[in-house]
DNA sequence: CAATGATTTGACCAACTGGTCAAACTCACG
DNA sequence: CGTGAGTTTGACCAGTTGGTCAAATCATTG
């Protein structure tokens, strides 16, 4: 248990060196899949030594999850109520599919929360989350209704933005043995461009 | 260890019992965060009772894992080359996503595995899997090139289905918290039709 | 109903897990 | 250099876990 003095030298790299590893292992087992040895020896560490930096296996998830969730959500927060509505939507999907390519490990912690129906994430999601989200669709409604991009249900494609972009970090084991040589971040940029596109272009 | 002899009464009520509780517990906590006692206890017996049935916990996984395979694929199978395309594919897609409403637990299972690395699924998604989609694949392919539907990478076109559609099963604890009141399985149908007739219907 | 095979269980085991602790070691700084 | 705070570790602990086993109970059928 370090102070609460300012951190020195070697508190920074420790504490930085086990979040890393935490994501790694976090993100490839779960929680409950991993163990704290196993992040402890990720980080080149011994586990007593570990917990010296953090208190609990919990405390280390903690506090990525809480750094992961700020970062996760910036793209979203980004849409610009003053842009052109088209722009502005394939412009999220882009950079939302730039953090899958960037941050897969972040993406799959996400996602095995999520899946495993959110035990550790529910109210944050039921606060923070829910509250951007109220915000962003009453934002594409907007536009919608505005005539200045096609009609559909702003929540339904805020998920479906979400589900294609993280797809290919989530599925990433699925998708690349499918996929052979080809790289699928070679396409994707372009086939949900398309995709959108096509979709959200105001027709008469 | 019973017999290789045809299963009694009893075996088929419990080995069916077993599998029903495992992919209750597999699915909503991962392989790992799942004990034996947890599916003894779902399924209404003891763990050495359930031992009884199923030599270990890695064989009642990939029993499960066997059968659900096959029935996740027959939707993809059933698309017809002979079908009028765009039909075809929206039909698919909805199957996909009744499938979705009707076996969450069954596409969580999956997507848990799949997250983190298919390490148990490898071989039977490099076999398998992939040589149903390079068939389904050139079928699209081909509706493309015929001018039938419009152009799109087909494999990326294939995910974006898998991704949607499971999406509501995988996600389903975020999606219902965001969706309040509302299920999203009411608007998803609608919004998914929409999606893919704006994005396949063939533009001049 | 007897007897044989199928089913069930309590007791048990070894390996693993998250976490503790006192002792040892290292480092920065006066 | 010495000294006190910061860091590291081996030994340890209690709880959990996957799995075994012999003994007990149950079901079937001759």
């Amino acid at each position: 248990m370090p102070a609460d003095r300012a951190p020195t030298r070697i508190q920074k790299k420790n504490r930085a060196a086990i979040l890393e590893a935490a994501l790694d292992v976090f993100s490839s087992h779960g929680f409950r899949g991993s163990t704290v040895d196993q992040i402890a020896k990720a980080a080149g560490l011994s586990k007593p030594n570990l917990l010296y930096y953090f208190p609990s296996k919990e405390a280390i998830f903690n506090e990525l999850m809480a750094g992961l969730l700020d970062t996760w959500l910036d793209p979203l927060r980004a849409l610009d109520p003053d842009g052109e509505p088209l722009e502005e939507i394939l412009a999220y999907v882009q950079r939302k599919l730039q953090m899958s390519r960037d941050f897969p490990r972040e993406s799959r912690l996400y996602a095995n929360e999520i899946v495993q129906g959110a035990p550790r994430l529910h109210d944050v999601i039921a606060s923070d989350l829910n509250g951007l989200v109220e915000e962003k669709a009453q934002l594409l409604q907007g536009w919608m209704d505005a005539g200045r991009i096609n009609r559909a249900h702003p929540k339904h494609l805020l998920f479906s933005i979400w589900s294609l972009t993280q797809h290919y970090a989530d599925f990433d084991a699925q998708v690349r043995t499918l996929m052979g040589d080809e790289d699928p971040f070679d396409a994707a940029p372009q086939y949900l461009e398309t995709l959108y596109r096509r979709m959200l272009t105001p027709q008469s």
